[in-house]
DNA sequence: CTGTTAGCGCGTTCAC
DNA sequence: GTGAACGCGCTAACAG
């Protein structure tokens, strides 16, 4: 009551109260495989955890252990949007449903090694959007147990490749437009070279997409967020013939229909514009977006069941079913 | 090399390639106080340390001191928007230049007891956005080490109060009104009541700005991010003789904009509104959106300052001056 | 002064 | 079921 500093309870308190040792109290409340406590044993320990409520240290666990049993998130450094931002909160249910505790780095540029991040944490596992460095990638694997997961490889081939798939989302959005009856299409890409990673799948789904509808491949204009730029992306799809572009995300989207307003056009009659994210600002413009959402919950849970593999050392399942993606038809098309 | 397991580098190592004891070594690389090293050994011992590409073990420290270097901040369950990441990216490397790792936590609802999170990271600081309830409070203080610094109490007296001057942002949204001749202003509230703590304080600077400048106070209507049901409100605006709105944020700025389409109406002639964050798509609105921007370094920096004091027991800093928040004038107003 | 010894912090796990 | 060692860094007490 009146001391502040209250001393933890261990699991020696615990097997104390049972009248058991330290070892049984652990294999109790671990349920070790090839170890036969008897249920009368068992109870008591349990109880006894409970009435003093106990709870293991993690930090002694993860010395042990070698790893805890947190998953590291290491953000990008490019601004993430509302979608990743699901994302991560689906993931973080989905991994605590399996004892693993989710949390994310704002990475503040490569301003830091990577290493000294998860050698503050000993994650289980670290799952990040783009690829690491090789030297990195060998300190994780040797500095212990800390594995790696990558989101999204550059086409690598021999690493845990855990890809949403983002050229799904450009190929829905081709087929959109193309079933509307365009033939020409074109391709806003976006401005800020980081998040390439995300953009350049997206595009090559959208010309698959084309190749496979017989139809020209997009022409791709880069597209800055602001109005004026924006118009001579319009003027240039104008000029080439094109009659609705793929935007990179809604945020491109957006300043397409800008350029449009700009240039005294307006979408869907002069270009049809469709986005990906639906972000709120989507359905608030005008015209309201058309745009692409993807199912951040299905992603979590199959990005947590792989995760757990890979923890485990065992090999990931196969990639997600194509239903998570889908087209929200709004005005601009 | 060929083996896969490689022991890790402990200070035992760095010891026995010193010529010293672990003790020493332990002096020399915390550069313990009143512990006076000879500058030869100390040299030994810290290149030893390098040539060994020594580390410390996060776990093993976090054991034994009772809390990690680590600072968790728990996120809201309602959706953080790119000023929230944009604070973090920052707080990260504020923090990181004092040794502190930050991590965030997406809370996916109460789903979860919090003390599950920080437990298993042992932090030294949580930051949270809204308090916690008495109970995660005491069990934080007690549970060893983990301290708390809410970044936006509600009211409470006693708590490390953090508050990134909300008020003072919708103050200026409303002097930017008045300032342009408007005299009966409206405040557009959020849908979502998890916003709130945003919310509240933000219109209650709006209030005393009015209040402050001998104007009424402000008529506040909520707004749904849907333009239909913004039209209801910027219809009773209208019926109140409102001429301009401080909305909560961009996006409830959007709504207000969409809202005005719908009535067949046009900003700022009809309706002047000016939003908060200044989002991509702020700027990319029709007509552009006037808005409110922090200045999310510069409260980063104070937000890791003060975290620092709260952690080595001191009080907090005084609050953050006035000049980090400022008026971005567009079509809107 | 310089540096060492010893033991703590706490859960896990092998050998008996 | 148990004793004991282990993982690794920190630090009070102490000896040269």
């Amino acid at each position: 009551m009146v001391d502040g500093r209250v001393r933890r309870v261990t699991s020696a308190d615990v097997a104390r109260e049972a009248g058991v040792s330290r070892a049984t109290v652990s294999y109790v409340l671990n349920d070790t495989p090839h170890q036969s406590i008897p249920a009368e044993t068992r109870r008591r320990v349990l109880e006894a955890a409970a009435r003093l409520d106990y709870a293991p240290s993690a930090a002694a666990r993860t010395l042990r252990r070698g790893r805890s049993d947190v998953v590291l998130c290491l953000l990008p450094d490019w601004p993430v949007g509302p979608e990743v931002g699901a994302l991560l909160g689906n993931l973080s249910a989905q991994l605590a449903r399996r004892g693993l505790t989710l949390v994310a780095h704002p990475s503040t540029r490569e301003d830091r090694p990577i290493a000294e991040i998860w050698k503050a944490i000993t994650p289980a596992a670290v799952l990040a959007f783009e690829d690491l460095s090789e030297a990195e990638n060998a300190a994780m694997r040797a500095a212990g147990v800390a594995l790696l997961v990558a989101l999204l490889g550059r086409s690598r081939q021999r690493r845990h490749e855990l890809e949403v798939p983002q050229q799904r989302v450009g190929r829905l959005q081709a087929e959109h437009l193309a079933a509307l009856g365009h033939e020409r299409l074109g391709y806003a890409y976006p401005d800020d070279p980081r998040v390439a990673i995300f953009a350049d799948p997206r595009r090559e789904g959208a010309r698959a997409a084309c190749a496979a509808l017989g139809l020209p491949a997009p022409v791709t204009c880069t597209v800055p967020l602001d109005g004026a730029a924006a118009a001579s992306a319009v003027r240039a799809w104008r000029d080439a013939g094109v009659t609705a572009v793929c935007a990179y995300n809604d945020e491109v989207a957006l300043a397409v229909l800008a350029g449009l307003r700009v240039c005294g056009l307006r979408a869907p009659g002069d270009l049809a514009v469709v986005g990906v994210d639906d972000i709120p600002a989507a359905g608030l413009a005008d015209p309201a977006l058309s745009t692409v959402t993807t199912d951040q919950s299905a992603v979590a849970a199959h990005l947590a069941e792989t995760i757990v593999e890979v923890i485990h050392g065992r090999t990931e399942p196969p990639g997600p079913g194509d239903e998570i993606t889908r087209v929200v038809r709004r005005a601009s098309t």
